[in-house]
DNA sequence: GGGGTCATGTAATAGGTTACATGATTCT
DNA sequence: AGAATCATGTAACCTATTACATGACCCC
């Protein structure tokens, strides 16, 4: 099955496929263990969807229930564990995210391709911004593998982290290379640019009053 | 209004928005103009929702009918405009992702977190895998500024693509870098991963007959 | 007694995707 | 004649999000 094919495209679904691979659990403990790995910073995932995710799984037969469990008075706890299915569908689908690029469509991407309905000096104090911002978050990711370093964790549990800092920093990178063409471009591109909202500028006034 | 508040969330009404700002456009039109400018390649778009967007944007007050057009017997085109509210949004919505870096949540990332529940020798040669066909994605974009150079295209246009190969780029530098320490890395992490995989090898055979 | 955690779920909503349907016009 | 383009729309589906609801248990 191919991502073309693939009927849940919710990552909550391939994490919760993960977990059961280690071992069998019920959902509270999957969103548990997620919410102590952190998966949530490098995996979109809405934990208030894990019963949802959980049906739907059942539904294509990848989990099934291994028993139920009560204690006390308290609610029943279905313990989940894969299907041979299950196994199958979380190898292939984790083999393709790692193996095989696909284009992925970053807001900051969009903005960067409409960037030219902004006037131009607008654009130039927002791109400044965001570099500082951007510095910001690297100085956060940074802190936190200060921290787990102190906490002596392997380096293989933060590669995502480390993934993601090396994204943020091309992208500052970028940024701060592109700010030169952009303040001093002399070609006609920046020409038009200007030139468009110059003229913006001097028809919206008459509209006031 | 941030984005937390934001309802239409897709990139294509933004897009439709900032073509309606350059001047008033019917819907095949706006469609035909993004077609032409390849705006599919740096924004998540489907032409196919183009008129449930232009339904959503109706309804928000952002964009409003100008004028009906009919020629001969075709279908009638309406030819929407942007409204003060809808200029205002676009304004904002673009601001916010040009100045304020989000977090996004590449898929890759979310594998790369998941990355022990595969055999350590299958994640390298996926890896390994992953890294020639990001060579070839640069190719890709790098054949792409070539032509547009061909094109006498300012660079302005072409900064998304600029984005994107930065960003490419800095995907297959960090793997290129990550290789070594899961071949040869002799940390806790890599050993745990060894040899839970060792394990579970030694388990599955005896399901088989 | 109250707050936090354990634990499960339901229901409403809707934004977005896909596929389908229609027909005129223009080009080859 | 037939293919491609122009041009608009509908309708079903449905994944996923959000909010709400429930109640036991435990510790201070």
């Amino acid at each position: 099955m191919t991502s073309k094919t693939r009927k849940l495209t919710n990552p909550l679904a391939l994490a919760v496929l993960v977990l059961l691979f280690e071992r069998p659990m019920h959902p509270y403990e999957m969103a548990a263990t997620m919410r102590e790995r952190r998966k949530e910073a490098s995996i979109k995932l809405h934990y208030g969807s894990l019963y949802t995710v959980i049906q739907l799984l059942l539904r294509e037969g990848f989990i099934k229930a291994r028993e139920t469990l009560r204690e006390g008075r308290r609610p029943e706890k279905t313990v989940y564990g894969l299907t041979p299915a299950g196994r199958a569908e979380m190898h292939r689908w984790l083999a393709e995210l790692v193996g095989t690029p696909i284009k992925e469509f970053p807001w900051f991407e969009a903005g960067l391709s409409l960037l030219p309905a902004l006037p131009p000096e607008e654009a130039l104090a927002l791109l400044e911004k965001r570099v500082e911002l951007l510095k910001d978050v690297i100085k956060g990711i940074e802190a936190g593998f200060a921290f787990v370093r102190e906490m002596k964790l392997p380096r293989l549990f933060t590669i995502e982290s480390e993934y993601h800092l090396a994204q943020v920093e091309a992208e500052r990178a970028f940024i701060q290379k592109l700010l030169p063409y952009l303040c001093n471009g002399a070609d006609d591109g920046i020409a038009r640019w200007r030139a468009l909202h110059r003229e913006r500028k001097a028809e919206k006034p008459r509209k006031k009053h």
